[in-house]
DNA sequence: TCAAAAGTGTTGGCACTACACCCATGA
DNA sequence: TCATGGGTGTAGTGCCAACACTTTTGA
């Protein structure tokens, strides 16, 4: 097959030996994660279910710029690496994630969200199972955080009280969790996602507590049921311990 | 109120001064745009409706890398724009497109998409009404590329008989089209996306072989209308020319 | 008078909602 | 015996698909 010249009569072999990757100026590119997890608060009556919450992973920023605020785990990625691949390991050196759910959320190109220089931020969303999930020792700057809603205002909290508004994130990541939140309350809705967030066994309780404290609203148990009872599969085993034993449930298909 | 400084005593002004952007390898960016329209194709029978065909914008590559393959219109992303902005001002070089329908779809990061260098592409959605929507007269090697489904394969066709299977595109491109194609169909089931790809005034039959055309399947007429009217307003004008005039409507809402 | 499209009506099924009820359990 | 949750049943509503039908038009 012949080889085919371009209009300065070069190879292809020949031109890309020619490229100068210096000639133009290049923004910087990094992943942004925004980490969801269940969170159950114990609770003295045992009469009553755990409550749950919903939480996000945050990192307390010891540098410049936006040094004291806090903002997503995430890092600029490697030239070596695909941009999953640099979502998990930036995961990785947080936490100790692994096997969990991650879907590219939007990737956000204002020209100064980043003062140092032009960056280009991709932003990741991974649902995890927080039981599974340990903060590496080594991150005493790195938490997790409850999103609450005050009257019309989204906040986030730590178990310390912290609370971080939205706007006082670094970065644009207030947006970035504000449309995760928009994207994880709309796939609840038409995926399976719920249960990348729930161990392997779980009550049906448990699960519409994930679609409660996601949706933000009480759904009625017979109606859950119904809907979900095609996705999960009966165990025949009953999860005891202090109330009525309650049926064990595992999900239908595949979980990520 | 205090000036904050780092580990190394540097307030966010001496950091932001010391900062190297070189330090760093950094990869390039593009936009890559998958523009869809759809097209009219003129119809001798006077009795029946004109045929309508869901098309992609192609550029053919004069230039290594992928020489003589066809691609999307997108281009390096500059310092001084975003994401959005860049996807606009390539497009603006190939069509003469305004006011149009865009939407961020997809970052993709492979390692090897682009053989010159590390390329990370972010792919946009533009939807177009191809009667508003001109090439411009230098780009000779644009054209609309018709979406044709051979057995399980798609391809594309343009009017002079040039085709292009998907995986035969410059670059990754056939995966964004394939991607935008998945998109554009869930959309068109629960947005209003497909009045942005005809124009002002329209009647039932033409909003209903748009949805025909996109989803690849054939609706039911009294169905459509009761889904649709709600989102529609009738105007009291018959569109005429050959047939039995049919009663024109335009959208109910913001467009974009 | 015929083919094609414009336009409308009817029916049945399915999914979702609201609500109600009984059962099991530990304090 | 009571509060709480586990588990199930029922009736009503509204959406949607399938299908059938009438009207209008130009050839």
């Amino acid at each position: 097959m012949k080889v085919k010249r371009d209009m300065n009569g070069l190879t292809e072999d020949e031109f890309l030996k020619s490229y100068d990757v210096s000639k133009f100026e290049r923004p910087s590119v990094t992943v942004d994660n925004l980490v969801f997890a269940i969170d159950e608060i114990e609770n003295n009556d045992i009469r009553k279910l755990n409550d749950k919450r919903l939480q996000v992973l945050l990192v307390y920023r010891e540098n410049h710029p936006f040094i004291d605020k806090w903002c997503l785990p995430g890092g600029f990625i490697k030239m070596d690496e695909t941009l999953e691949e640099a979502s998990l390991r930036t995961l990785e050196e947080k936490t100790s994630v692994k096997d969990i759910y991650l879907e590219q959320l939007y990737t956000f190109g204002e020209i100064n969200r980043d003062p140092r220089t032009r960056v280009i931020g991709v932003a990741y969303m991974a649902l995890v199972n927080k039981k599974e999930t340990k903060i590496v020792d080594e991150s005493k700057n790195t938490d997790w955080f409850t999103i609450k809603q005050i009257g019309d205002e989204l906040i986030l909290e730590n178990d310390n009280g912290i609370i971080v508004r939205f706007p006082d994130l670094a970065f644009d990541h207030g947006k970035i969790i504000e449309y995760g939140l928009f994207r994880i309350r709309n796939k609840l809705e038409y995926t399976d996602i719920a249960f990348s967030l729930l161990p392997k066994e779980f009550t049906m309780a448990e699960l519409q507590q994930v679609y409660e404290v996601i949706l933000d609203k009480k759904l009625t148990k017979a109606n859950f049921q119904r809907k979900i009872k095609n996705k999960v599969q009966c165990l025949n085993k009953y999860k005891t311990g202090g109330f009525r034993p309650a049926m064990l449930y595992k999900y239908n298909g595949k979980k990520h």
